[in-house]
DNA sequence: CTAGTTGCAAACATTTTGCCACTAG
DNA sequence: CTAGTGGCAAAATGTTTGCAACTAG
C-alpha cells in the first residue's frame, strides 16, 4: 500500500480534521521521504517550502500524526533526536551506516517469527511487536 | 564471564585510573543489576548509600565507564532517557513488557547470523552490530 | 460560528559544560 | 606533587505547554 500525501489527508479529513496548509506539506514530505525524519529534518524540509512555521506548532503536527496512526515513532541507538517515518510502510528495519551514518531499509524474509514463538515457549512473553537496528558499514563505505 | 565491581575497578587502576568512592559504588551497583540502570535509578540507588553524588558527576562517570568499554548504552523505543548495562554481559536482547513495562533478557540462539549473511549478500553492507528490542506482554501480565 | 489549529514565549526533562577546589596514588 | 576527580551553577538540547489569536469548513 503506496500512501500518497492525498490519501493521508482525505482520511484525516474523513474524520474531521483539517487540510491546513502545515498539514499538507508534512503529509507531503512524508509521503515522498521513505527514510525516518527527525523534527528537526522536517523543519528544515518546510523552511524550503513558503511558509515557515513554527517550532511548537511543527511538534505538535508531528504528535497528532502520530497519534492518528499516520506516522510511528522511531529512536535509533546513537542518537538522541526522535525520528519519524510513514506507518504504512511495509514492515522494514534500518540499516545505519556508522562511518557515513546513511540509513538503509531492509525486509527480512519471514521476519523473527521463529525467535517470537520460541521466546512465547522458553519465557512466556507474547511478542508483539519488535524493533531492529543494524548497525555496521554500508555498500559505499566498504 | 561474570564481571564484579572488583575486576572492573581494577582493571581501570591498571590503566591508572582511581578506585573513588563514587566509582566503587557505582561498579558494585553495575556489577549486582543485570538490568539496564538510567542515570536517574542509578543516582536513587546511589542516594540510598552511604554518600550524596552530584548530578553531573554521575554522569560524567556514566560517560567514562562508557568510554572505557565498562558498560554500554541502551535506549529502548519508548523512552526518554538513556540506559546503561555492563558491557561484558553475554550478548541478549531485551523484552519489555507493555503492561507492567519490567524488561527480561533473552539470548537468542543463532543471533541473527543468517539474517545479517544475507544482507551482506543483498545490500552490500556489512553488519558489525545489531539492536533488538521486544515488545510484548509478559507472563505475568498474560 | 466554532472546534481545530497556530504562534509566541516560557517551561520542561535530560544531559553537558566551565571552572575551580579537592584528593588518590 | 599532579593528573584525575568532584561539586556547583549555568548552558545546551530536544520537546512540551499555556494561552490568546486565527481560520477552515
Amino acid at each position: 500500500m503506496k500512501e500518497t500525501a492525498a490519501s493521508i489527508l482525505s482520511s484525516l479529513a474523513d474524520q474531521g480534521f483539517r487540510m491546513t496548509k502545515l498539514r499538507k506539506a508534512i503529509a507531503g514530505i512524508f509521503a515522498s521521504n521513505c527514510l525516518p525524519l527527525s523534527a528537526d529534518e522536517l523543519m528544515g524540509l518546510l523552511r524550503s517550502g513558503e511558509t515557515a512555521f513554527n517550532r511548537a506548532t511543527v511538534y505538535r503536527e508531528i504528535a497528532f500524526l502520530k497519534e492518528q496512526g499516520v506516522i510511528q515513532e522511531i529512536q535509533f541507538l546513537h542518537e538522541r533526536v526522535k525520528r519519524y517515518e510513514l506507518a504504512s510502510l511495509d514492515h522494514h528495519h534500518h540499516l545505519v551506516c556508522l562511518r557515513c551514518n546513511r540509513v538503509e531499509d531492509i525486509v527480512l524474509e519471514n521476519d523473527l517469527v521463529e525467535q517470537e514463538k520460541s521466546i512465547l515457549k522458553s519465557k512466556g512473553f507474547k511478542v508483539t511487536n519488535h524493533m531492529l537496528e543494524f548497525h555496521g558499514i554500508c555498500r559505499g563505505c566498504l
